[in-house]
DNA sequence: TATGATTTAATTGTACACGATTTAATTAAA
DNA sequence: TTTAATTAAATCGTGTACAATTAAATCATA
């Protein structure tokens, strides 16, 4: 019979810790292209999709404005994105990939995938990790609340 | 063929989010107690080994001392734990739990422990992903830096 | 036994992360 | 149409997280 109470047994711990070593892995990338690991997601999303705004961005990252808020601020004086106030409807801010952002997406992702490769990760084994996550967060989110 | 390039085929945004969940559901449980979620992981790492030093402490947790120092301080105020410099060796510091800590672990536990059970987590999906986690970390910590 | 290297924590500076509050703009309702 | 409610960002306060530096204690060795 496992001691669920042990740190090494729980689920929590192990998705903490493993989140610790991505961001540790790909800083070790990214910090000669002066980004951070959640400054590189944000770039992610806008590769993806360029010129979304400030709340769609948050609701893809699932960060709120107090991260958010901040972080953009620091991308924009680095000049990876810019800010635009809505013309429409002055509340929304629309955030847009910079020049640098685009000319450099092929170094940085070519390099992070380099990184990714070294670790070996199998594809099958990767898959099922994300099929796993995504099941396990789906359950975390809509857990009925008592 | 699937892009890879995508932020919700990206494994680290899986495992980046994934914690994200964790902090938020452990969190709703531990404000109650006056607890952060990495304060109860240090509970967690003392009620399973009281009275270690900073430094095993910080191994165990894989958090470095400009993450641990203030953190044990916040728990040494709020009553959770507290500090004592080895008589040996001045350079060590031991952690021990307070009284309140030992007293509350049931109740903190039985209420954590409900909360992840309203997951609806198998067994079998608990056990599966703790191995592959813990696989893929030790990839990522043993890759071969060319 | 001095002196240089190592070890252990504390400190500093930067960057998330989040809940709560505030502010400004838009929309809905009386 | 004025007021009330809602929405979108910004701001604030607290708490991690980490690399780099500092400071003190111990150890190694010449």
């Amino acid at each position: 019979m496992e001691d669920f109470m042990t740190l090494k047994n729980q689920l929590c711990f192990a998705v903490y810790e493993t989140a610790g070593e991505f961001n540790k892995l790909y800083s070790s990338v990214l910090q000669s292209f002066g980004l951070t690991y959640p400054q590189y997601l944000v770039l992610l999303a806008l590769w993806e999709d360029d010129g979304v705004t400030h709340k769609e961005l948050g609701e893809k990252l699932n960060l709120g404005t107090g991260t958010l808020t901040p972080m953009i601020s620091r991308m924009e004086a680095n000049d990876w994105v810019r800010k635009e106030r809505s013309k429409e409807d002055e509340r929304k801010v629309y955030i847009y990939l910079q020049e640098k952002a685009i000319e450099e997406k092929r170094t940085i992702t070519k390099k992070v995938a380099e990184v990714i490769q070294s670790c070996q990760i199998e594809l099958e084994e990767y898959e099922q990790l994300m099929q796993q996550l995504n099941t396990l967060q789906k359950k975390m989110r809509e857990r009925k609340t008592n």
